[in-house]
DNA sequence: GGATTTACAGACGGAGCTGTCTATAGGATC
DNA sequence: GATCCTATAGACAGCTCCGTCTGTAAATCC
């Protein structure tokens, strides 16, 4: 495995970072491939090495999305405690946070899927994103109780969505608190 | 005023109705004037003299997308009854509708907003569209007596925002019912 | 030290995009 | 009947975009 020989990481990993900037803050049709490469400092043929298509480029893209998203769920579950009810409630602030980080710019996967044609890949792999984090909220939903687990957690994963989606409008925080405080009372209901 | 020449309304209608069912398909960057000009059987001319911008065309498409969905929701409310308690959750029967609907896609503002530069005329129409719908559902807050109708309304408007953002993946129907049980139980514990 | 791999640099074609322009035809109005 | 107004039809310029291609430099491997 070769060192790499360029100072900021492997030309694969420029051409990702700088993709994941530019595709998040303009869509992915907003930006073209010459602006990724030449903010990446990469060369065209090397881009068209890793990625062949602009696609292929773009799912590269959720991907990233979907580990950091998740993984900020999940993190701030975590730090919810450990009773699974707090954890529903808690991983909210994975939504707050994510509300007040600079260049906030709403939910990738939507705004990806809104500029994608229906059926095509990067729609599937969107669809696949929603169903793990629905998953995962659903079995926390089950460790708490509730009767109805699937149930919940559609709730919940639909006021995340809901709240990331209108994230692309203002990045008010009140947003996240009031998804929170629906959160709260809707796992309330639910374990009552 | 003279009569419409045209077998299917004036040049103006008929841009604009082929305009909104294109752009809601595929997004507004997703369409270009030609196509727009071709479908709707229109001179390039004619299209430029009405909408002398294609922003103009998107953001008559908006309009016309405020009217329509702003005009559901509030006859879904009415046919609720006259309960604004109930007229709050009777609103998410425009949800479920636009779900069953044949090629629904989302909500039109988000995924417009998605591809347009913040800042912009599009992101502005957006948000004031938001703002009156939000006011609406504020009042009827009032009226149903909650003790924070502002809090209630924008943990509505989260929900409806969330069922029609994510409805650019599937126009999974299940979605709007888990919608409205979240409004009821939401309405619920803020009248309780 | 030669061969191979990797990356840089950039021209290029074909397509699509927006917006302007000219030429023309058909009703409406005086 | 002459004159508008509006609409059609389509060429056109200028730009951007995607993806391919050629040529060159540097680093690694045998």
């Amino acid at each position: 495995m070769p060192a790499p020989r360029t100072p900021a990481g492997s030309a694969r990993d420029r051409i990702l970072h700088t993709a994941f900037r530019l595709f998040y803050a303009h869509g992915p049709r907003g930006v073209g491939v010459d602006t990724v490469i030449a903010e990446s400092g990469v060369a065209k043929a090397t881009l068209y090495k890793h990625f062949p298509r602009k696609d292929d480029l773009v799912l590269a893209y959720l991907d990233r999305v979907d580990q950091t998203w998740f993984g900020a769920l999940r993190a701030a579950a975590r730090d919810a405690g450990d009773e699974p009810r707090d954890q529903l409630v808690g991983m909210f602030d994975a939504l707050v946070g994510a509300c007040r980080r600079d260049g906030y710019h709403g939910c990738a996967f939507i705004n990806t899927a809104a500029e994608s044609p229906a059926g095509g890949p990067v729609h599937a792999r969107t669809v696949e994103h929603k169903t793990v984090v629905r998953a995962w909220v659903t079995e926390l939903a089950r460790q708490a109780g509730a009767a109805e687990p699937e149930l919940l957690a559609r709730q919940l994963t639909l006021l995340l969505d809901g709240g990331l989606a209108s994230g692309v409008l203002d990045g008010d925080p009140v947003i996240a608190e009031v998804a929170r405080r629906s959160a709260r009372t809707l796992v309330d209901a639910a374990l009552r």
